[in-house]
DNA sequence: TTGTACGCGTTATCAT
DNA sequence: ATGATAACGCGTACAA
């Protein structure tokens, strides 16, 4: 149970004042040769670490970033966190971790909650509520940046995502090219700019090849519950099923997943399947599955950097959005239209 | 950019001073019924919330838990970081994460930086080094719960993990029960409990059958890396090739069950397998593994609280060991062995 | 370069 | 028994 030293102390055994132990620890003006020299040495010898907790009361604001996700069982945000972790630790920033579980209610707690740790920063998920807790964040001066996901009705946020409707038109263009016309989406919340984007992109596909869109085969779930699994299943139930499936909800892959899986639903002969994200798990059933592969470092390195760079007041006024490319990965759940379904 | 309220400020517009105030906000005192009253009102009006920072830097100590694992990309430590996350919020505490990728240098690292953060306890899966730097942390008064693995040289550290010992015995005595007796093992590192207890259980299970355990049959690789898959991959080459495989290396699951179907081993008639820790995709593969299923969330549990109990210095000196029991989830991936191999 | 006030919640001391 | 006051912890930043 040793007491840490202090500046103070170094300040003492280096023979200096604590300005000047303060001025070398950051750099923040100048100091002479042989005091520095005398510094770094106190330093070394008593294994001086300035506190976090003191730093941050003086400055009012930490070199800590909160990373609020959706949830970590889900493997996507699972590996966006390990990545995230890994960036911010490179720029020597901490991550406090919260799960929203995609409940508003957790969210507004954890939002409250990073207030009272005066983070600098957030990186999230938003479940898509809560949008006056985020303002408050904003205004005392939090920088927030949302990524894989944005939500609506607030605005001067920055956002990192993959080009949502890019991807879903090429993993749509891709089954069309197979001879599909009845496609379903599975997607997420039209409250989302993912959900709408993805669904946009997907729509535009396939007017560019002359089948118009048919409500019936576009499902929006939440991102959480068993509403994919449902969803999926009704597609299936329905009178002149699709022969190949977007699934365009990140979140509910698994779920979708699992549910065909149970069915028994034959792929690719029955029907053809496109996944959001790629997992270690997607290539490993049968059959391997086509996906669309998110950049995940991309996304975590976008995230942090630009979250950095606003706490850091070294970023123009004005929202960033940066968008990259999600990349298709053919493996074995799509096949050629054999049968093609009766063109009402 | 508003100012938050401070302390002072909820007092003055409460009429009291701030002592009366922390009175109220930690119930550290005796404060009169009416007064108690307008502090709360003072508060709820101007939505005032105590600076983290200036409490921990008061108090020397954080409410905060570092979470050090290895990384978020196993999907064992990621619902492990879900669940812990979860009991830590609900007790109030945060939890700043780090992941070692388990190299010793990003550990030793890590717990510098924890270190400053003066956080007050840590719950780790640690990677075998870096036992001085263990030892300092517990010198400041950090208290360390280790969960899924325990090293060597380190005493007096709280252990949170399954009960190793009797998972393997249990997975290897249903190999044995459908007649294999030519049963491989691909175990964790000998400087982990983790890896040995795991061993033991598997000879334990051979012995009482009157099946002499063999040296080539047990491997014992590192958490990170391909060692796993080559493990399997030299079992499988062996001249007298086992018939049934334990994974009990819960980080190599993953590389492992991949080369396997890489291999294009067939499973169950070629190899039986059994593999630690159940995940969602488990069973979702060709054929569904039958799997050791470990409780995460009483290992979540557990930690949480015998951290936070250390924490608030109400539990006895000496280590807790808890040991929680897993399950083996039959599934598809174990047959009766056809044809018995040469006893020799 | 140095001295010192400051940020803010906590707690010990003192007065009522 | 209550409430008030001041000192403390520690790094930062501005004035001297």
């Amino acid at each position: 149970m040793n007491r840490p030293p202090t500046i103070r102390d170094v300040a003492k055994t280096a023979g200096v004042s604590v300005s000047v132990v303060s001025r070398v620890l950051n750099d923040s003006g100048p100091v002479a040769g042989e005091k520095r020299e005398a510094v770094l040495q106190a330093i070394e010898s008593m294994a001086y670490r300035p506190r976090a907790a003191a730093r941050e009361l003086s400055q009012g604001r930490a070199l800590t970033i909160g990373l609020v996700l959706a949830d970590l069982t889900n493997p996507f945000f699972a590996r966006l966190a390990d990545r995230i972790v890994w960036e911010a630790r490179a720029h020597g920033a901490q991550v406090v971790l919260m799960t929203t579980q995609e409940d508003p209610h957790l969210e507004a707690e954890s939002l409250d909650t990073l207030l009272d740790r005066s983070v600098g920063g957030v990186i999230a998920t938003p479940t898509g509520e809560n949008v006056g807790q985020w303002e408050k964040l904003q205004d005392v001066g939090v920088d927030i940046v949302f990524v894989d996901r944005a939500i609506d009705g607030l605005h001067g946020i920055d956002v990192v995502s993959i080009a949502n409707a890019r991807s879903a038109d090429t993993a749509t263009e891709s089954l069309l090219a197979l001879g599909h016309t009845r496609i379903g989406l599975i997607s997420g919340p039209l409250s989302t700019s993912t959900g709408r984007s993805r669904i946009a992109g997907y729509q535009d596909a396939l007017r560019r090849s002359g089948v118009s869109p048919e409500t019936e085969l576009i499902r929006t779930v939440p991102f959480r519950g068993d509403g994919g699994a449902d969803a999926a299943a009704a597609l299936l139930a329905l009178p002149e099923p699709p022969t190949a499936l977007v699934v365009a909800n990140t979140a509910q892959v698994q779920n979708v997943v699992r549910r065909l899986a149970q069915l028994g639903t034959s792929i690719p002969q029955e029907l053809s399947l496109i996944v959001f994200d790629d997992n270690p798990w997607t290539e490993l059933v049968t059959p391997p599955l086509s996906a669309m592969r998110q950049p995940i470092d991309l996304l975590a390195r976008h995230s942090v950097d630009t979250v950095l760079a606003r706490m850091q007041g070294r970023l123009p006024t004005g929202p960033r959005v940066i968008e990259v490319e999600a990349e298709l990965i053919i493996r074995s759940s799509c096949a050629a239209l054999i049968r093609p379904a009766h063109s009402a």
